[in-house]
DNA sequence: GTGAAAGCGCTAACAT
DNA sequence: ATGTTAGCGCTTTCAC
């Protein structure tokens, strides 16, 4: 009203005349480039306090050729139902919180910005590639739900700044993060073993799912350690429903079960309900191991003892090996790996 | 490899020498500009394609001065808690995933970017605050948990582009879109009503929670027009153990209680544990109806009955209003409500 | 209806 | 160690 004093912000111009120094020099100051007379740098910082100046972050990147811009890319198969529930429902989920808390916590203090991005189609994979590829976007975090996934190998191919948030597995040439799904079952395993459960069952995870074979490998190496080399598996599908199916379908082929592994905690949740109905006390008569730590986990009664990966610190260590891609193409790719730990709660 | 052909992207210059014509042309086409001649405009068009040029957003923005990306802010008070497990709850909970799935819909269908971003201190407010006035953001998606929220009236006071997910609220002077918690208490009074339910009680929502208490409000005044007056009222904390010793509160005031209105579904499912401890049967003793249809209403053993937000509808109306925002300034501040429904399961 | 030209705000050679 | 200069790729008056 009246005034379109600094409409549009102050300039580095309008800084340097203020500091009484050239354009070039504030900008080495604000970039924190040395070889800057401490003196000067001085004159130049409260100048830039006194005008209020930051950065056109735009004109830095044309300039830099950087979007400052990190995408945090939730790719779907869209194999399925491929309706909104289904995104919905990934980008609700705990796993996907903890993963986006993680990275945007260190993301913030390297003044990075965090897109978030839905890969669902061949048309929005397309375009992420391309503005990887352009610098429209600094880099990308990619969280897939499977492991045959078509963005990927699509990402790989191009070799661009991307850390993938996924299974050990090195067939994809892409820097990764994962958590020692295998050792993971393993606790769960030796959790049963020691409340001395040897009539053990486990409901895993779907074949295509991220890690699933890799968690009832590991329990079940651990439990032919122990001995125990008759267990029942059955496959569900991540879900409660599921997970009560296959309950259900584990005690009529095994009705003196004392001890369960579910490949999450879903399908524990779920398992729970059956126990339940068929009277059988948890953890007395059957002692349950989820995997997750998902809220669900907290939420089931009684409450679920359960294998925990840690998502935040691993989102953290994703970013740190992007930055590094970013900084330096050359990285060789990497993958780490996360050992998971075992939370102890009621259910076992 | 060898090829550094096309390194950081086609011009728009370059599509212009292809196409026979000046850039400002190509721009003209590109930006969709009328007063073109059909025939060059198909030209341009061929030598888009055929260069496969895509638009340097940089570029764009710095004479536009429009950053082409929009930001979703979670809001948190950091009055409790505040350390990483918060921010995680809230990014994890399937309210937020609805509202972020909503708005990357339509969203990228404006060919938009979302930035996620949290604002849990006085700096990251300012910042973004200052962003938003700079344009390095276009506008704001504030999702804010309660009612008090430093960051609403700092955003209001400014007059920024921000449309709020909230209360209907008038006190706040923000552009927002609400769901009509009132209605929503009603439809959950009216159900329990309808299965001959009037010894009634609820677990309301915590005082400063976003629309808690006209879920309560509207419940009662529902029940009141059919003559139930004597109504159990607990608080709880939307959470799962709040909802759990609330029931046991309410059990202990009122044994004979024959339906039960929790404002939200963690809590729903905390009183259906109890009920089950107490043997009570679900619906026949006690019918529960919650509210949100969040995950626990589908996983919870019986299925709640829920009231259901269209959230999704609500982040794309919330999309709409931030574009006319942006588009021009003087948009009036407007308040949008949308009817939740009722989604009936086996709690009631 | 189309082209020429002037920047948007910044960084990075290059010169000093 | 600092200043000068030349753009980054795009849109947009302004002439024609």
């Amino acid at each position: 009203v009246g005034g379109e004093v600094r409409r549009g912000g102050v300039t580095l111009d309008q800084v340097a005349r203020v500091a009484g120094v050239s354009p070039a020099t504030v900008s080495r100051v604000v970039n924190g480039t040395r070889n800057v007379d401490p003196a000067l740098q001085q004159i130049v910082m409260s100048a830039v306090k006194a005008t209020g100046y930051v950065p056109n972050r735009a004109a830095r990147s044309l300039v830099t050729r950087r979007s400052g811009t990190i995408a945090l890319v939730v790719s779907a198969a869209s194999a399925d139902g491929f309706d909104d529930p289904f995104i919905s429902r990934i980008l609700g989920d705990p796993f996907f919180g903890r993963v986006a808390a993680g990275a945007l916590d260190l993301l913030r203090t390297n003044g990075l910005r965090l897109e978030l991005l839905i890969a669902d189609d061949p048309a929005t994979r397309n375009e992420l590639t391309r503005r990887l590829a352009l610098r429209d976007i600094d880099g990308a975090l990619v969280v897939s739900m499977n492991t045959r996934d078509p963005l990927c190998v699509q990402l790989a191919s191009h070799h661009l700044p991307v850390v993938l948030l996924g299974p050990a597995a090195k067939s994809v040439g892409l820097t990764t993060v994962a958590a020692d799904n295998r050792a993971g079952g393993s606790l769960a395993a030796a959790q049963l073993l020691s409340r001395g459960r040897r009539r053990v069952g486990v409901i895993a995870g779907p074949s295509d799912a991220r890690g699933a074979a890799e968690r009832t490998k590991g329990f079940l190496a651990t439990m032919a350690r122990q001995g125990v080399e008759d267990v029942a598996v059955v496959i569900g599908g991540y879900t409660v429903q599921t997970g009560e199916a296959s309950m259900r379908e584990l005690l009529a082929g095994r009705p003196d079960l004392d001890g369960l592994f579910a490949a999450n905690d879903l399908m524990a949740q779920g398992a729970l309900h059956v126990l339940r109905d068929h009277d059988l006390h948890i953890p007395d008569q059957v002692a349950v191991v989820g995997f997750d730590d998902s809220r669900a986990a907290t939420d089931a009664r009684p409450t679920l003892t359960t294998v925990r990966q840690p998502l935040e610190q691993m989102a953290a260590e994703m970013v740190r090996l992007l930055l590094q891609l970013i900084d330096d193409e050359a990285t060789p790719i990497r993958t780490t790996v996360f050992q998971p730990t075992l939370v102890v709660r009621a259910s076992a």
